[in-house]
DNA sequence: TTTGTGTTTAACAAAAATGTTAAACATAAT
DNA sequence: ATTATGTTTAACATTTTTGTTAAACACAAA
């Protein structure tokens, strides 16, 4: 007999990242996410053997997820807008039903300092060259490249990390929020795409 | 005998930021703050009684800073151009001491549905004016006053939560790193006040 | 010097989180 | 229906983290 996948092994991955990366619970314990997926806390042993490992793994499977995102962008055959205005599309959607995966993703980076394949700067590279190229047929605003890119991921990224305690500061609710989010796609673009 | 003051207390109290906002350690235990400090670990107990009163107060404080530095902005006798310039400047630099200060804070309201004082929110509601104002006057692009601070915070603080891992992307070191977030000064200034 | 009090330490205790095992359970194949 | 094997559970064990206590220590005041 194979094996009778009773989609457990998925369910606790899945259950994972949504307390993880929906639910921001950064110290979330084994027992939290077996609750949260209504299964026996032993269950997590018996799928992945220790926390650490499922917990790497689902980092892991995130990263790859992400890259998979950004790279079907870079490479894209697209005229360098479209790019741009595909990504923020893609991105915020992303964002939306995950925040905090990308900063889960990046504090990781920073306890385990991990490498960063030489194929994936390679691409980032390129992509560098050709907001470079775009800047210099005056398309948009000529700074260092790599600013550019901090630019367009601090707008995209930050504000849904901090929905919770905008949401209070600006006394507003999920609908509101929902709304300035989405208008944000646009609003991105143009910030950066004058 | 009133107190001897050894400075033992601040000293835990400045390790347990250096470790959580600085170096962005977000599961640093008590043995891992007391180490860094080099103190007997027993001692956060007698100072702060547990560990979770010692985490609160550095949470308490390091929000007070920041309101501290937002309000004396906000309510400076300053023209707007000006202001929004002040702000870049400080929470630059702040934000490059402390990179995770602000992420640690908000996690924490994430977590425990702190109320903001709407003291507070009156200087901010005052604030979203007189942005509204510039925007009449045509000194900024027009859009929601929200989006405007959302967007001013993203630029500054996001570049500094990926750091390492920009680092690692990008090929540089420290040395360059710290060029670049000083030329981000005047680079987000322009973005946002065209 | 002795005494009193605040500080520090080490040993111990308790609690929280994770890991292991064996038995119960469920289901496909025989 | 029986068997074999993958899945689930509960009880137990271990490890990690946090909290408590009493004694040692240090230093200023008497």
């Amino acid at each position: 007999m194979a094996t009778r996948d009773t989609g457990t092994e998925q369910l606790i991955k899945d259950t994972a990242k949504r307390i993880f990366f929906s639910e921001g619970k950064l110290h979330a314990t084994t027992q939290d996410i077996a609750d949260a997926a209504g299964v026996n806390r032993t269950l997590l042993n018996y799928y992945f053997r220790s926390r650490d490992i499922l917990f790497e793994q689902v980092v892991l499977e995130a990263r790859a997820e992400m890259s998979a995102i950004m790279d079907s962008i870079f490479t894209a055959e697209l005229e360098f807008k479209d790019k741009i205005q595909q990504m923020i599309n893609i991105f915020m959607e992303q964002a939306m039903q995950f925040p905090y995966r990308e900063m889960y993703v990046v504090m990781e980076f920073n306890r385990t300092e991990k490498i960063v394949p030489e194929e994936k700067k390679n691409k980032i590279r390129q992509f560098l060259k050709e907001i470079n190229a775009e800047m210099e047929k005056g398309k948009i605003k000529k700074m260092d490249p790599r600013q550019f890119l901090m630019n367009l991921f601090a707008l995209m990224a930050y504000p849904l990390i901090t929905n919770c305690l905008n949401k209070s500061l600006y006394n507003i609710n999920d609908a509101e929020y929902l709304k300035l989010m989405k208008e944000r796609k646009q609003l991105i673009f143009e910030m950066i795409y004058q």
